[in-house]
RNA sequence: GGAGGCGUGGCAGAGUGGUUGAAUGCGGCGGUCUUGAAAACCGUUAGGCAUCGUAAGGUGCCUCGAGGGUUCAAAUCCUUCCGCCUCCGCCA
């Protein structure tokens, strides 16, 4: 969320990014409840400093043995009217802070204004394959390979479920091994394997609730919810943490599953491996300073970019618009893969830097000394990507790697955890 | 799931109703001493919010796992929740 004061002090800046996101809240409402609220605050500030004074002299009259039954009931009348006027401040605070949960982050001045369609295409990689016979979807190849077992998966679960199955699984498992290996070995990160259900507080932290409660899927008896994305484990990590400055920038990668329920997608991409309710998928999160949270986001998107590169699979960088951006990002890079069949761009990776705005809310801080030798603490910025999400880079091998013969030539890069293998077939 | 214990500042650890935002030790920071360092000694060392001030800073309020309650008054008593530890049960 954003910092209450600074809303207060930039009115106009949290107003145009309200209008460049294309949102339709109004701050009017918040504005007259920080009011009241700090009108309120201050009465009962005074009201509790007369209570303490009073305490005072009742401790004082008590221990030289002086009667002190007068200043008690005074007192008694004092607390009475803090009562009273607390359940007002709380009432006001309750409003007041479900208003800054739905403001989402400000987009960076980079950022293209607009509609979705203004995303810039910042740079691509590759050429689009070209075949000399007509290619089949990943769905007919996962078929006819035998690797995906789409009815069964809707018999064990439901539709939009994947079964990965004999060199389909081993597939699967060694996109996971290469691109953790990948993470760790070259880029630096330190590999986590978080759990995949969390509390509410860590979902609340990054900004997954209170707004898309409905798109996640629960557990109501525990108040557990599985994550969408291992963005949630990984960042909150340092949730309620005071981090060091030296240690800065923080890198975590990790595997998990991710869960989506995918409420009101409907009949959108409901063929195959595009739109699942369970995928897996490489995640990087990133804690940083705020002075360079921006270069650790070029480098972060350049990390996602070589696992795509290692595996020889066309892609494009994407800077996505104000209207595209998602609620708490600051700015955002897709990466979107070619396959060939489909002949369409798949987002395979989002790596957005967050600024301090799940920061604040998950209270992630860091200790600076300054120039001067002062010490401050101050909210990290935060960043995460994708390194790359496995159904639709999968979609990308399939389809872009298919042969004459039916078979998927394996990248090389994969090999090595494949026993080898050259091919599926 | 059952029984018991615990949760205090960066850490360790006092404090069981009334100047306790909190003793003491360690650690950290600054200084004295030293060629430099160590040791020793001296000093210092939570965060948030509101308010006044151009500022430096002042004033006030809140915070002892989280919430609720008792009381004139809660770190201290009661209660719910969360977390950790020990024992038993179950279990990959």
């Amino acid at each position: 969320m954003l910092d209450l004061r600074f809303i207060r002090e930039n009115r106009e800046v949290v107003e145009k990014a309200l209008r460049d996101r294309a949102s339709k809240l109004t701050l009017d409402e918040l504005f007259s409840l920080d009011e009241s609220r700090r009108k309120i605050l201050v009465e009962i500030e005074g009201l509790r400093a007369e209570k303490n004074k009073a305490n005072d002299q009742i401790t004082a009259l008590l221990k030289e043995k002086k009667p002190a039954v007068s200043v008690i009931s005074s007192m008694k009348v004092i607390a009475e009217r803090i009562d009273k006027t607390e359940a007002g401040l709380r009432a006001l605070d309750d409003q007041l802070s479900s208003i800054l949960f739905i403001i989402p982050n400000i987009p960076h001045s980079s950022v293209p204004v607009g509609e979705p369609d203004k995303a810039k295409i910042v740079r691509s990689w590759g050429k689009p394959q070209e075949f000399d016979f007509k290619p089949l979807s990943h769905i007919d190849i996962a078929q006819r390979l035998d690797i995906i077992d789409f009815n069964r998966a809707s018999k064990i679960s439901g539709s939009n479920f994947i079964l990965y199955k004999g060199q389909g699984a081993q597939l699967e498992r060694a996109l996971i091994n290469f691109m953790l290996d990948l993470h760790t070995k070259k880029h630096g990160y330190t590999e986590v394997f978080p759990p995949f259900l969390v509390n509410r507080a860590s979902m609340t932290g990054t900004g997954q609730l209170p707004k898309m409660e409905d798109d996640m899927y629960k557990l109501k008896d525990d108040d557990l919810f599985l994550i969408p994305t291992a963005e949630v484990p990984l960042t909150n990590i340092y949730r309620d943490e005071i981090l060091e400055e030296k240690n800065l920038p923080i890198c975590f990668t990790g595997y998990s599953a991710c869960f989506r329920r995918e409420a009101g997608s409907y009949g959108k991409d409901t063929k195959g491996l595009m739109r699942v309710h369970q995928f897996n998928k490489i995640e990087m999160v990133k804690f940083a300073k705020p002075e360079s949270s921006y270069e650790e986001l070029e480098k972060l998107v350049n990390d996602a970019e070589d696992v795509l590169q290692a595996l020889g699979i066309c892609y494009r960088v994407v800077a996505l618009a104000t209207q595209d951006l998602s609620f708490a990002a600051s700015k955002c890079y897709d990466l979107e893969a070619f396959a060939a069949c489909v002949g369409k761009w798949l987002e395979v990776s989002s790596c957005s830097n967050f600024e301090s705005f799940q920061a604040r809310r998950a209270n992630i801080k860091f200790k600076r000394t300054t120039a001067e030798g002062r010490r401050s603490t101050e909210y990290v910025h935060t960043l995460n990507g994708s390194g790359v999400a496995l159904a639709r880079t999968v979609i990308a091998i399939l389809e872009n790697y298919q042969q004459k013969d039916g078979s998927v030539l394996i990248p090389e890069v994969l090999r090595p955890y494949l026993n080898g293998q050259e091919k599926i077939s």
